[in-house]
DNA sequence: GAAGAGAGCGCC
DNA sequence: AAAGGGCGCTCTCTTC
């Protein structure tokens, strides 16, 4: 539950919600509360009430069913940032309520309401039939329900809609402001207006909120909070109050009745196919990431945790010497670098930058220039997240937070540890179970692939399928600086011979896709502006449609306020207001990025089933790779499926292109990149050795 | 004294 | 007027 600031509660009341899209309006025309049933809440807290419920819901003609949760946690939270952080492994389910709705001719329905005791693990069982029915589940934030069957050891459904994750989808983008947007609202007589829409728009996502949003009713807003937390102090014999229970019933009943509207906003919005095809299954797939979890080396972590205090004071001391008594400090570098007459070389917008792309070609003006991106580079190191043992949960392994649609292009996000963000030289840390191994797959230059996919750049995708996307276009900028036998050599072997060139590709194929202009292309390429509008003319001259379709992009999506993924998951714009720069290059990335992410959990999805066949699991999911834990003799089996099923979610939904898998199962002993499994390990040893 | 802004850096 | 998209986390410095 989200708590305000003290004042902001009556700044909301006042202010009227954000104006919707237009397709929510409408739907105060579709029949609204029949439900004849409401009043009637069955509690079950024996083996014969919970058969009659099962009995009930095979006989009736159901058309879906809500339910919903309330739990309480075995263990006290972590508290990270003032803010508790709770594993999901600790989950402790008490009740279980569940709506049937049967539909009736002509246009309302019958609510059948249960609520079940499931602290009896052995009543709870008994449930299996009834969530094995070939109906619809609704519930809002179906991840915590999902984690409440699994720690009952109950299946999960196998058709699933989550009000919550349909309400994101359906909002994807709006009411984010940029700095800069924010800055400007400020300015002006609307700021109330926006600084209130700003902060609504944490709220937005509630059941309650949502419920509001339809016209579906909820009878016990004002005491929600309060009774969601009387789950979590009810102590583990005591009987539960009818309040308790009728709040128990009314969430399951909420998310039922969110169903159909919530549908037809979805049609109306074109992202019904979206939602079923992808996002809901997603949620199963993506809740189960959780569960899993990570194991994290236990002595590993702690000599990682070691090796700062040990590598620092050293740094910190001669960086001291020289004058430099904090090197976090802005303000102290800043005189440090003037007392030295050196503050010129670090001008940047109108201020002055020491970050690391901008004092790395700097190392010859200062001694103090590579002890600082040294020490910086430790610090990162040691006092990363992931170090923090606390976060281990009941089984051992570590449940960071994974958020669906976190992004607004329709990424998942990942916090608590950040597992999706790990420093590469960091991940040796995560290791398999015994007798299991860790594998890796990633689809190779997807961004690219899905460019000339969506864009329709018939160029692009023959260099895309070629191969080594990054590298032929290195062999086409750079063909007069290469011997010729090199403009043709083969992708792989460009790769090895020219690697910073390619890389300087990788870089600039990417920017130029998403809006980079000259003025930012030249200092990444170390070129002139002159040279680098050549550069990018040359770019655009090689794909005219790629170019015209990136114009389309942000003009069209200005227009009707939204750009769109493959599938139909849109983006939308806060504001009609002139379309903005940051606008115009989410609109040519949202697409691209936002497809690559459709395809990306349609696989997931699929190797999460065909992965139980092998005692397989997905453990972390990084935008364009899968991140795995199977038993050793299955690897090389799971690894090659992984790869088929990757590339065949491409070619399913872009059959022109001819996607390529990387497998990493060379050192499975832990996670690597590029096989780079034992870097952390002599890390530590050089640290130790220092000592 | 705590929250927020800004800078910086890691990942894709 | 600024100058490529999407994230999370840590630290310093400012502000209320």
């Amino acid at each position: 539950m989200t708590t305000l600031l003290p004042g902001w509660k009556e700044v909301l009341d006042k202010t009227p919600q954000p104006a919707a899209p237009d397709f929510t309006k409408q739907l105060a025309r579709l029949p609204k509360k029949t439900s004849k049933y409401l009043e009637a809440v069955t509690f079950v807290d024996s083996d014969e009430g919970l058969d009659a419920m099962v009995q009930l819901a095979c006989e009736k003609p159901i058309g879906w069913i809500g339910f919903d949760t309330e739990f309480t946690y075995d263990r006290p939270p972590v508290i990270v940032k003032k803010r508790e952080v709770v594993d999901v492994r600790s989950v402790h389910p008490l009740l279980l309520s569940i709506s049937l709705v049967e539909p009736v001719i002509p246009d309302s329905w019958k609510v059948y309401q249960f609520v079940v005791d499931v602290r009896q693990r052995d009543l709870a069982r008994r449930l299996t039939p009834l969530f094995q029915l070939a109906v619809p589940f609704v519930a809002h934030f179906a991840r915590a329900e999902l984690h409440c069957l699994w720690q009952l050891q109950l299946p999960e459904p196998h058709i699933l809609w989550d009000t919550w994750v349909a309400e994101k989808a359906l909002y994807l983008g709006l009411y984010n402001l940029n700095d800069q947007e924010m800055k400007y609202i400020s300015d002006t007589e609307e700021a109330d207006h926006w600084q209130s829409a700003k902060v609504a728009e944490l709220i937005r996502y509630s059941l309650v909120d949502t419920c509001r949003r339809y016209d579906v009713p909820y009878g016990l807003a004002q005491d929600k909070e309060q009774l969601q937390q009387s789950f979590l102090q009810h102590d583990e014999n005591d009987p539960f109050t009818p309040q308790q229970i009728d709040y128990a019933a009314l969430d399951a009943t909420a998310a039922a009745s969110l169903f159909l509207p919530q549908v037809t906003a979805a049609t109306r919005a074109s992202t019904l196919e979206h939602l079923i095809q992808i996002e809901m299954p997603w949620t199963v797939v993506n809740a189960r990431i959780m569960w899993n979890g990570v194991r994290i080396d236990p002595a590993m972590r702690e000599r990682v945790a070691q090796a700062g205090p040990v590598l620092l004071p050293e740094l910190e001391r001669k960086l001291k010497e020289l004058g430099i008594g904090n090197y976090k400090s802005h303000p102290q570098l800043q005189r440090y670098f003037e007392s030295r007459n050196l503050l010129h070389a670090f001008s940047k917008k109108g201020g002055y930058s020491f970050d690391k792309d901008q004092i790395k070609n700097l190392k010859h003006l200062d001694p103090a220039i590579p002890l600082l991106i040294e020490a910086k580079r430790i610090h990162s190191l040691t006092s990363d997240m992931i170090l923090t043992p606390a976060f281990d949960g009941p089984d051992g392994r570590v449940h960071a937070d994974h958020k669906q649609l976190a992004a607004d292009s329709g990424r998942n996000s990942c916090r608590h540890p950040n597992l999706l963000g790990l420093d590469r030289t960091m991940r040796p840390l995560i290791v398999p179970d015994v007798g299991h191994g860790i594998g890796e797959v990633d689809l190779s230059q997807i961004e690219i692939g899905v460019s000339a996919a969506v864009y329709g750049d018939e160029r692009l995708t023959d260099m895309f399928n070629r191969g080594d996307v990054y590298s032929a276009m290195a062999q086409l900028f750079f063909a007069d600086n290469l011997p010729p036998e090199d403009v043709v050599l083969a992708g792989a072997a460009f790769k090895k011979k020219y690697s910073k060139m390619r890389d300087q590709m990788k870089t600039c194929t990417l920017g130029i896709i998403y809006g980079l202009t000259p003025h930012g292309l030249s200092p990444r390429l170390s070129v002139s502006l002159q040279e680098a509008e050549s550069l990018q003319r040359r770019f655009m001259d090689l794909f005219p449609t790629l170019e015209k379709a990136l114009k389309d992009a942000s003009h069209y999506g200005g227009l009707r306020g939204y750009a769109a993924t493959h599938s139909g998951l849109r983006r939308y714009r806060s504001s009609t207001a002139k379309i903005s720069n940051w606008e115009s290059n989410w609109l040519r990335n949202h697409p691209v990025q936002g497809s690559a992410a459709d395809v990306f959990k349609a696989a997931g999805i699929r190797l999460d089933k065909l992965y139980q066949q092998y005692a397989a699991r997905l453990i972390i999911p990084v935008h364009d790779a899968f991140v795995f834990e199977a038993p050793i003799e299955h690897l090389l089996m799971v690894a090659q499926l992984t790869a088929r099923v990757m590339c065949e979610a491409v070619q399913e939904r872009f059959p022109q292109l001819r996607p390529q898998c990387e497998i990493n199962i060379d050192h499975s002993e832990c996670w690597n990149k590029d096989g780079m499994a034992l870097a952390l390990q002599e890390w530590c040893d050089q640290a130790l050795k220092a000592a």
